[in-house]
DNA sequence: AGGCATATGTAATCGATGATTACTTATGTG
DNA sequence: CACATAAGTAATCATCGATTACATATGCCT
């Protein structure tokens, strides 16, 4: 638990090798995501990350994890700075997985990758929860506004991302994030009436 | 181009290494398919899949102009069947898409995995842009509605797909289809309306 | 028919990868 | 201080994408 960097044992090559996973997988996206790459930019033999993680999805599915927290905090940022109506608030929702998704797209789309993760683990799960949209999953069919919502921004952002919208979208992240807030605004109350009832 | 399969050579490999490529993305997805495989299936060494495709991304990118020209398929379908109105055949293009997403997830999700594709394929283009959604790109900026159009089916698909609706959607797709469908007509004429202004 | 360019396939090989195993070294607790 | 355990190494396997040199079949041209 001590940092011990005397030698040979590492300190904490756990929290090395997810900060490694991290910087690549935003760099470069998870196609291409080594363990033995990672393990040889910690300066490690390429078994000693199997010590810590079993599997390339269990790396794989903590950084996801770790994108449901910046998620949560994208949002959190995004209501905290709006009014305090219902609706301002509902909207920074929406506001919030959407900047998450441009401002991380690498992150953003790991954590829809099913194949790549493990969707089963609980510390993903428990973080995933915190975001509304899944939190709704589990309590309940959702209606159809919440269906309707998630939906919107979702796609929204992920068409954005892999450039669909770069005719229509500025170049720049706060030119994107005005242009959709604009084109969210325009649904946005009929989807509230819906999500309420 | 005459079909000799007397020996040595194959007949058709190009197409055999597709067909089979198309089956093994259908039932295990794109992140496990690999050349040799394929090859091995189609009784062909390894390097002979090279002489027909240069990379593996030139037969992904195949397969998935070839999901382009399926959902094109879906989307004509709904149409056909659809009453000739105009918010019907609105409505029908929605539809097949999702129809098209939930019967084909996989190919589904390769068309939309531009890290696994070669983006710039003449061919892979000129099968999407008979997409209405695409076929818009290029053609000026989208306006607010087509932009929300694309944005909600995209993501209902893709949502559905990653069953993060599961407690909310029928198990068979034909339930599928007829909650989605209600769900899309919920916002159905007021996105119609944004669409055509 | 004969000959030859080309299309199509094989076999061998390279480097990288995920994963496993047996072994070695450090840590820290009774 | 001894020893169980945590944490790393080194070696190895099978598989993969990709390239190369080589072999064989096809079909066109005279």
């Amino acid at each position: 638990m001590n940092k011990r960097n005397k030698s040979y044992h590492h300190g904490d090559l756990k929290q090395a090798l997810l900060d490694e996973a991290l910087r690549h997988i935003r760099a470069e996206g998870i196609e291409s995501l080594s363990l033995r790459a990672c393990s040889k930019a910690v300066q490690v033999s390429p078994g000693a990350a199997f010590r810590h993680f079993k599997d390339k999805r269990e790396l794989a599915t903590a950084i996801a994890a770790h994108g449901y927290r910046l998620m949560c905090a994208a949002i959190l940022e995004y209501q905290s700075k709006a009014e305090d109506t219902e609706m301002a608030q509902f909207r920074a929702v929406g506001e919030g997985y959407v900047a998450f998704a441009l401002n991380e797209p690498n992150l953003f789309h790991l954590m829809f990758a099913p194949g790549q993760l493990d969707s089963s683990d609980e510390h993903l799960k428990a973080q995933a929860a915190k975001i509304p949209m899944f939190s709704r999953e589990g309590s309940g069919p959702l209606g159809v506004g919440d269906m309707l919502v998630w939906g919107v921004v979702h796609g929204l952002s992920e068409l954005a991302i892999q450039g669909h919208f770069k005719d229509s979208l500025p170049g720049d992240f706060d030119g994107k994030m005005e242009k959709l807030t604009q084109v969210m605004a325009a649904v946005g109350p009929s989807l509230r009436a819906l999500s309420q009832k």
